[in-house]
DNA sequence: GTTCATGCAAAGGTTTTGCAGATTG
DNA sequence: CAATCTGCAAAACCTTTGCATGAAC
């Protein structure tokens, strides 16, 4: 495996999805991280949130439909996205994945993941 | 609303899925369906899938990472994705939904579906 | 004959990749 | 100096769309 070499570009990536919390996507970050270096590139952007997220230091958030977003915070918890602006919120929930996982009847594979996603209308929303 | 007329291939790609208890994705579809009608070209695929899961007929898993995948089968289920050979299954559960929207705590928006995706490995993968 | 659906091909959006040069250790 | 990372641009991938023709009603 190849070792880690430190990167400005990575760590600013990084640094920014701590801030933030809602849960940008690629080019939400590509185009703030640029106003720091701005000649990184979006392929680079890419590059290091994969890589951030296969060390378990951000979390990707796979198809809410287009691009994927990223979370900078990586302890478990649900996503909600609003079907109206389309904005990817966190949820307090109680511990769900053992209550889930427990659900599952008659299977003989291995389960070592669960996700729940939650999908309506988020609270700004509807005050419109 | 524009009047539904009938379309041999959109019968055809729907018969297409009852009849797979896998999940296909669209170009699956698409392979399968071109050897009764050879003609068929991926677009009209596209569009009849989108038009079959807006009607309620079939349902679309865009959850998985790559490819959107198309279920047959609309009664509520949970559904479970191989790391390894990327084959999406159904899961049998107990009811889930319930249970996971009353876990949401102070949360002022309105939750109007839910998700529950599984992680794994399947029976056929355990014995290789 | 009007409306909707199709086939084709081009374009759209998102993500990955090859490569030469810069940076890190 | 060797290994990794970067910027750039091209390509890959999945999906949607415009348009002229064909099928359904």
């Amino acid at each position: 495996m190849a070792a880690l070499k430190y990167s400005r570009q990575r760590e600013s990536i990084k640094e920014f999805l701590m801030t933030r919390k809602d849960h940008p996507t690629a080019d939400v970050v590509y185009e703030n991280v640029r106003k720091i270096y701005p000649n990184i590139s979006l392929g680079t952007v890419y590059r290091n949130l994969s890589l951030l997220s296969e060390l378990g230091e951000i979390q990707k958030l796979s198809n809410f439909g287009g691009a994927d977003h990223f979370d900078g915070c990586v302890t478990p918890h649900c996503h909600f996205m609003c079907k109206k602006c389309g904005q990817v919120l966190d949820l307090e929930t109680e511990d769900l994945n053992e209550v889930a996982e427990k659900a599952v009847k008659n299977f003989s594979g291995k389960i070592t993941e669960c996700d729940i996603r939650f999908f309506g209308i988020c609270p700004r929303c509807m005050n419109n």
